[in-house]
DNA sequence: CAGTATCCTGGACGATACTG
DNA sequence: CAGTATCGTCCAGGATACTG
């Protein structure tokens, strides 16, 4: 297992999108923008995305992405992209035009 | 769910791997390659990752990458040069140099 | 060989209650 | 508010036996 074993996770990429702006985020902001994900989850998914040097905790502003996490989402762009058009292609029109990299994802825009 | 529920099950980015080539692999084939997973599941992959339009089944040449599948792997290829660089970063030092995308990713190299 | 049908188990996730 | 501890459920995946 590797990085899939990491961002496969459910609310592991959402977490990352939420962060995506470079502000620093709370643990409670972070877990209503997330659907009210268990503070269980939420937790276990910060810790590893931490010890993975993909996020860090700031002293008083919570959490938000390092170099190396501002990179990796730069990494997921192509990805995203393909999965866009992809969903365009394959996914059943109905409802509202989800996220197709990951359920919970808004998506970029 | 999208994307990553499709590429973060068990042997789903192994299987695109294994077909990178553009030659077509036949099921047992594609079944040794994987470490002996069981036929049920590389089954299961199977017919998703057809279903998605990103492998196909030849006639009488097993499974290969359709175009769109090609693109993907074209998609892949940034993510998997961060995971590189980044298991070096983070990841333990022990065990075989093991694949930075997925465990049972033997990876680009 | 290609694919299907069952059964079983581990672990991810959700809910909740709790602590500092 | 931030985070931990516990418990129950559910389902993906593994094993296996089977069919065409």
């Amino acid at each position: 297992m590797a990085l899939l074993d990491l961002l496969g996770r459910r609310w592991a990429l959402r977490v990352l999108w939420e962060l995506r702006s470079g502000q620093g985020c709370r643990f409670r902001e972070l877990q209503a923008r997330c659907a009210e994900v268990s503070s269980s989850v939420l937790n276990d998914r910060l810790r590893e995305l931490r010890a993975a040097g993909i996020i860090a905790a700031q002293p008083g502003s919570g959490y938000a992405l390092t170099p190396e996490g501002v990179r990796l989402l730069t990494a997921l762009e192509p990805l995203d992209g393909w999965a866009k058009r992809w969903a365009r292609r394959t996914a059943v029109p109905r409802l509202t035009a989800g996220a197709p990299l990951h359920s919970d994802t808004p998506s970029p825009e």
